[in-house]
DNA sequence: GTCGTAAGACTTACGATGTAAGGGAGCGAT
DNA sequence: ATCGCTCCCTTACATCGTAAGTCTTACGAC
């Protein structure tokens, strides 16, 4: 047939496994087929290998969700790449900062999963860690304080990835070291929390306190509904005056 | 021991099963041990029975899952009546929305395991539908159009409760006399509803053009943010005019 | 060649989990 | 007594993640 393998199996000689091609495979199979198709078994059969094999690149499921998370915000990376630099200065942080959120929205509604598996396994990837970063950066040379920068990350975040889950997240402290780690691939995201945590010295990177967060960014919405009214009723009594 | 059993059974008389008080025992076990740990054996365990006898009862795991949401929904309905009526007007109706919303967010402390279940089980039960139904009629009353309160119900929701998953949401269209029936114990939120469905008549109640919303809802952020931005600058540079 | 060795896949098996199917126990009505 | 209904239990199965151990293959040393 074709060319004669070079083996005397009769199967096409099988591109050895990795885990490389395991999260990738992972992730197409997500796609397809959604998240509750992602077993281990029929990741196996798509992969042409038997379930357990998997277990020697990867040491459990939760290891691949782990990793598909991170293809996810390699591919969120390589969108905001795509579209230059996008420094801005104080007035565009704003269309900045959309962009790179839109980049994001435009991946992950590729993979519909993504948010949901962020969400239930809190996953803080590295690429994860850069994206964010990216976005304090924006916001950073816009001149907000570091603090109106963590309330906002926390407004928006909610809103793009999923976590919903700020509720009672009894966030655990880090281990220490990963703060300094954190200073050379996120330095804006670095610098932030240093100082976050330096006001509130209690829960170092983990985390703030819920309840305000929530009404920080609930007061957002409402303030900006509120806006949206009064136009509204402008429009309505008097367009005479233009 | 005690008083004689009036059956010759050793153990006490035992309550009998009923849906309500499976589902009761569904939301302490899960309030309790968290959401994996509500299985159907330690459902049944909690309620001294053998799992297979709650399916006389609710039909699946499902049903249970939705008659939780429903239950959470009844206390947070108690919590907004406990705090009067609080209708508003024009101006007050943001307070009044404020109001209800951290209302709600008090509850689902509670049943952290709630947003999850909602998000995942896109329940929409009477109960839920009468708290937005509120909402909406608050609204309603400081003038805004169905316009706006649809947009602002999408923004708040994802907000509130869990739904992040309006990513491709692919709104499946409800069977068609489920407006007419909603019109009775939801007259606000049927009435936007039906201005709304007018207006884009595919989609009749579901749903909406997820991008839009999406981008209508993080613009509010972004512009709330900027203000605050704003503020600081001003702070900063000169807290002398005043 | 022929071995030893280690990497990498496979086999088997176990304990959860949701639930289909059917088996009664209890009891009021006839 | 016996039927029939309500309500709970027993048994069993498919599917899931994965622990433990085995077999296969490739290759360098002799």
């Amino acid at each position: 047939m074709g060319p004669k393998a070079a083996e005397t199996r009769t199967s096409a000689p099988r591109t050895p496994l990795t885990r490389e091609r395991v999260l990738r495979a992972a992730s197409d199979l997500a796609d397809r087929d959604g998240l509750d198709a992602l077993t281990m078994r029929a990741l196996a059969d798509e992969l042409g290998v038997e379930a357990m094999s998997i277990y020697y690149h990867l040491p459990n499921k939760n290891a691949i969700l782990d990793g598909v998370v991170e293809l996810t915000f390699a591919e969120i990376a390589a969108e905001a790449a795509a579209q230059g630099p996008a420094r801005a200065d104080a007035a565009g942080w704003s269309a900045a900062v959309r962009a790179r959120i839109l980049g994001a929205r435009r991946v992950l509604l590729r993979h519909p999963w993504a948010p949901v598996v962020i969400d239930q396994r809190k996953s803080f990837s590295p690429a994860m860690v850069r994206h964010v970063d990216g976005i304090v950066g924006v916001m950073r040379d816009s001149g907000m304080s570091h603090d109106l920068i963590h309330h906002s990350l926390h407004a928006i975040g909610n809103r793009v990835y999923g976590y919903v889950q700020e509720l009672s997240d009894d966030g655990q402290a880090p281990p220490p070291g990963q703060l300094e780690q954190m200073q050379s691939f996120a330095p804006h995201l670095a610098a932030m929390l240093a100082e976050v945590a330096h006001v509130d010295p209690e829960s170092t990177l983990g985390w703030c306190d819920d309840q305000t967060e929530f009404e920080f960014g609930l007061d957002l919405l409402l303030e900006g509904i509120e806006r949206r009214r009064l136009a509204e009723a402008a429009e309505r009594s008097g367009p005479a005056d233009r």
